[in-house]
Order: C-alpha cells, then sequence, then structure tokens
DNA sequence: GTGGGTTTTTCGGAATGAGGGAATACTTCT
DNA sequence: AGAAGTATTCCCTCATTCCGAAAAACCCAC
C-alpha cells in the first residue's frame, strides 16, 4: 500500500477508496463514510451512485455495501489459473486424509493469496477464505513459493514488503530466510513453525510449471498440538508431497 | 445492461467498461482492447496503468487480466450474507444425501446470484459457479424466491426483465407464472421442469427472514433422466423441505 | 398530522483532469 | 540490422470532477 495519489485516473481512484472504506465498514451510510474519506458528502454521493449503477455497490435504504458483482468477476480471475480446477479435487482429497485445513495458494501482485480452502474432520475456519492474502516470508505455502521463484523475484518482494516479525518464531533476517529457502528446495517441502500466527503449523509444497516458474503451492495447516512430533516430520508432509505430484502430473497432461 | 452513460462519474463507467472487456477476453492487450471499446490507445492505457496500481488488475507482459482482488472483494460481500455461513453445511449435506448438485442463492440487484455450489457424486459440474447469475423465472431457486416476495418486488422485477424464453417449458405469460408462484407458495417448494436449460431439472425452497422477506433459496438440479417418477415428486423434495427447515432453525438461533 | 433535527440529494461554478491524436520508445520477428 | 507491431509519452482542449451551500427527503417524537 505505497503511494495511491499518483494514478493517472483520479476519479477511479476514488471509488476505489469508496469501495475499501466500504470494505472496513461493512456497510455504511454516506455521512459515515464521509468521516473515513477525504471527499466532500456530494462527492462521495456522487461516486456510491455510479458504482450501483454499475453493479459493483448495492444499497438498502440507506446502507450502502459492496456487490456480489465481485464475487462473479472474482470466479473469473480465479478460473484462469490452470492450477484451479485440478486443485480443488487434490486440496479436497488432502484434506480428508489428513483431516486438517488444506489450502490452494498462488502467487498474484507479490502476495500470496488463497485460491481455495477445504476443511477436514478435526478443523475450525479460522481463515483461509478465497481471495484472502497471507505473508509470503512466515507462511508454509508462502516460503514453499519463494524457494522455486528466480532470485532476483524474491529480492524485488523482500525489498517492497520487509520480513515483517508476527511472532517470535519469524524469520527476520534475510540471511535465515536464505538458508531457510535452500533447504525447502532441496527438500521440496516448506514448514512454518508458528511463524505466522501463535499455535499454527503448516506445511506446504511449491508446485512449478514447465518453465520451473511456480504456479502455486499446495498446503496444510493446524494448532500445533495436533501436528507435532513424527506426524509433523513424516506423515503429513508425505501427503502433501504426493499430493503436489499428483497435481504436477495433472498439470502437466493438461497442456 | 440498460443505459450506463448517465451516471455522476464518468471516468469510473470507463473504467468499469475496461474491466468488463477484460473479462469478455479472459486476457488482453492494449490494441485488442482498442477494437472493443471506443476509446482511444492512450485513454485505455490510463485506466490500466490505474487499474494496475489499484490492484484490480495484473499484467503478464502485455497481457492484463482481472485480478484475484475481485475475489476477495466478494468474499465480504457474500459473508455478508446471514445466510451463508449455515447455508453452505446444509448445501453440503443436500449434495451427499442427494448425489445431486445442490446451491445456495440470493437476491440482488433483482437478479439470482448463486452464493455456494456443492456437488454430490453423480454430478457434473457445468455451471453454478459462486457469483454467476441466474434467472428468476425460470429456475427452481428465481421462482422459489419470487414466491416469498412482496407482490410489487416481483412486478418490479419482471417489468425490468421480462420473461425470456429459453426452452419450449419456459413460462413466458405472466398469469402462468402468477399461477405457477401461488402453487409454489401453497406447497412451499418450487420445480423446473427443463424451463432454462435443455436436461436440466431443479428443485428448490425458500428461506425467508423474520419480517417474511426472503434471505435466499437452497436447490438442487440434475439432469433429467435421475430426477423424475418419485424421486422426482417426493424423494428429493423431502431432502430438500428438510434443509430449507433446518437453515430457517439455524437463522433464527443466530439472532 | 405537524415540526425539528438529521441525512441525502441537487445545483452551480471554478479548477483540474480526462481523453484524443501524434510522436516516441520499446520489443520482436525477418 | 531493419521492419512491423506494440506500448508509452507528450501536449492541448474541452468536458468533468469536486466542493460548498442550498434544497429536498426522511425519521423521530409530540
Amino acid at each position: 500500500m505505497a503511494d495511491r495519489e499518483d494514478t493517472p485516473v483520479k476519479a477511479t481512484a476514488t471509488s476505489a477508496r469508496v469501495i475499501e472504506a466500504l470494505l472496513e465498514l461493512e456497510s455504511a451510510t454516506i455521512t459515515e463514510l464521509d468521516d473515513h474519506l477525504p471527499h466532500s458528502k456530494s462527492t462521495i454521493h456522487s461516486h456510491l451512485e455510479t458504482l450501483e449503477q454499475l453493479g459493483f455497490v448495492v444499497r438498502d435504504n440507506w446502507a450502502y455495501q459492496v456487490s456480489l458483482r465481485f464475487l462473479e468477476i472474482g470466479s473469473v480471475a480465479r478460473n484462469r489459473y490452470p492450477l484451479y480446477q485440478p486443485g480443488v479435487s487434490e486440496v479436497r482429497q488432502l484434506a480428508t486424509a489428513s483431516g486438517l485445513v488444506a489450502s490452494l495458494v498462488v502467487i498474484e501482485r507479490q502476495r500470496g493469496i488463497c485460491l481455495y480452502t477445504a476443511m477436514g474432520k478435526k478443523s475450525d475456519r479460522s481463515f483461509g477464505d478465497p481471495g484472502e492474502t497471507l505473508p509470503l516470508h512466515c507462511t508454509a505455502p508462502g516460503k514453499a513459493l519463494l524457494a522455486v521463484m528466480a532470485p532476483e523475484d524474491v529480492d524485488s518482494i523482500i525489498d517492497g514488503h520487509g520480513l515483517r516479525e508476527y511472532t517470535e518464531n519469524t524469520l527476520t533476517s534475510r540471511a535465515a530466510l536464505d538458508e531457510e529457502l535452500q533447504d525447502i528446495q532441496s527438500r521440496g517441502i516448506a514448514f512454518n513453525r508458528e511463524e505466522w500466527r501463535e499455535d499454527v503449523r503448516g506445511i506446504a509444497a511449491a508446485v512449478e510449471g514447465k518453465t520451473g516458474s511456480p504456479v502455486g503451492a499446495i498446503s496444510v495447516r493446524s494448532p500445533t498440538d495436533t501436528m507435532s512430533g513424527k506426524r509433523f516430520q513424516q506423515d503429513i508432509p508425505g501427503l502433501v508431497i504426493s499430493s503436489a505430484n499428483r497435481l504436477r502430473k495433472a498439470l502437466r497432461s493438461e497442456r
């Protein structure tokens, strides 16, 4: 979220700010938006009316909200990923086999983004909604993806986002991260030991395209008590690796 | 898609047109967009650069595409619906029990919109993506919703959209539709007998809020050969009705 | 019903920014 | 290297965005 004032088309940026404010407030009136935005009420009113006519915003009396149009467009964006269709069934199977939360993650706009999440028996759905972003340097799928990326791309991402410390386990030095990525690269699997959130461990494997560039990662996560010992070191990693292998094969046969 | 030239903020409408063109073309260059849009290349370039900076569009060299940001925002829009969370598990259960495709549908912007779709054993995923719109007058969930709406709202929807004929079974006269809605209202269940697409039958029940206004519908659909006779008349309708009842109860206990 | 407080919507005017066309930079193929 | 096609920049003009204030709509209590 750097400077967003230098866009060529300012009015579109204003509309985007209105949408963003609607996201934060869930549902808002014009006066509420007026408090959260550096614009006059009449301006906000114009943009809301425009966005409503275009179908991006719905109003219930005086409460404005973002519409499901975003979901429709988002579905198109998601279906574009060749990983998606074969990934869904693979993630479901992985969730069932492990009993944990399994996700499909891709990289877009230098961020990790969740495409799909399936839940196993003993999992609570705390996060992992489609479209949700997750940091790359301190999650299992994020690190798995970084490990197969071109070094210059990794540099540009780390330079842009830094290595924010989420927990005491977060790797915050570039050297430590590089060493870890080397490790992940040689083993073909990435671990997250409560580096992002307390009491959440994760395991992930990246899936590369034919050029070696990453197309996504498949991952599972769970509270620490269900992810420790041999289960964390061998059993679950085995499931993840074979899922990733099946996915690679499915992708290769498709195109 | 009526006149969209009279929006207060024209630049936002232009950006929306660019996004829409990107949806149709899946992925496009500036010159391709130039052919599909009544704007100069420099204008299109400005809007694409703006949309990219705002995160709504991504580019891979010269191919522009809509981004997963829409999915993220769409998720927020979807989670706003109180029907969604309890509906997902109900739809899954219904899909498993029936072996067919089950969906959760709501009304927004005078259209039926699919919130979630689950698939049973013998179902192919031909349509039903989240965010997908479906006509109201010739689908089971659509008719179920119309049947519990206030008459004036039904009028305004029919007036706005008409009764387009999709197949020879589509109800195209207002009188026939009204009679059908009456029927649905008294039975509490709606049927679609290939009125929208050939060889697709559907069954749905609406879920009303405390004020009687509809909050959504739960439905199943399948090719005709698996939906006929007693199965179509009794077995599946029974499953749908009990699902809807459980959903009503779940909604009532939540708030 | 009637009226006050609140919120939305309309209206005009001034400054700015959107948009078109042509020129330039870039990439890719021959 | 040259050519063809593409993206990007530049500049100028007219339309438009944006604001502030006034008007209208709405909700509440009385």
